[in-house]
DNA sequence: CTTCCATTTCAATGATTCTTGAAATATATA
DNA sequence: TATATATTTCAAGAATCATTGAAATGGAAG
């Protein structure tokens, strides 16, 4: 994951419902979500809801797949982790007080 | 840290200015950078650079001093270990895949 | 083929962010 | 006090982002 990545998952980080949205997406699990379960969730229209869910997509942070006419959306850990990795190890040098937030 | 604050820190770090500006400070050291300093490494004008230095400050990324008639600039490296703590347990409930980012 | 349903796309609008250069502020020195 | 230096603040304009509602798309079912 590159600079230029990064930046773009940060932003898409930054919005109050997109954080909102993956954790809703976190607690869905494996299974995921549908787009229109995710907006009532919410209490999102379905524009914005899609606005916000394309966002994320675009950052890497969910990834999408058709079902019939529906679209389940998943968190990608993989990519947060990633993004978490560049911000300790390029940004921060791997500094041990950054480092300890995954510690115990 | 709550989710408001983590949304200012995320927005301050989507952005490729603060994150050279970031990048800079954490090789500074604990000695930290003039924003005149930092200004001049990064080929920015001086109002432009003193916005960027404080959208990373109210975002607690980085700290202030003045010395004399200038400013000294410091990471924050305990603000950033928690918007990381918050991303890892907060919203993704301490997902392995995540926490990986930190390990081996 | 028509209709229905879920989602996305589009256009318009308002809000926020970024850049620029000039003016203001704070501090030091002659 | 006057002057110089470092930084911030301010105002204007450009660019990007968010919300809304209407229209378009993709797919299922009658």
């Amino acid at each position: 994951m590159n600079e230029e990545q990064v930046i773009e998952a940060f932003g898409a980080l930054s919005n109050q419902t997109r954080l909102q949205v993956l954790r809703k997406l976190v607690e869905a699990g494996p299974a995921g979500m549908l787009a229109g379960d995710v907006a009532e969730a919410l209490g999102a229209s379905p524009s914005r809801m899609s606005f916000h869910l394309s966002t994320l997509q675009a950052a890497g942070i969910v990834t999408s797949e058709r079902q019939s006419r529906q679209m389940i959306y998943r968190v990608n850990f993989q990519a947060i982790g990633e993004v978490m990795r560049f911000l300790l190890q390029d940004c921060c040098k791997g500094n041990a007080t950054v480092q300890s937030c995954c510690g115990p």
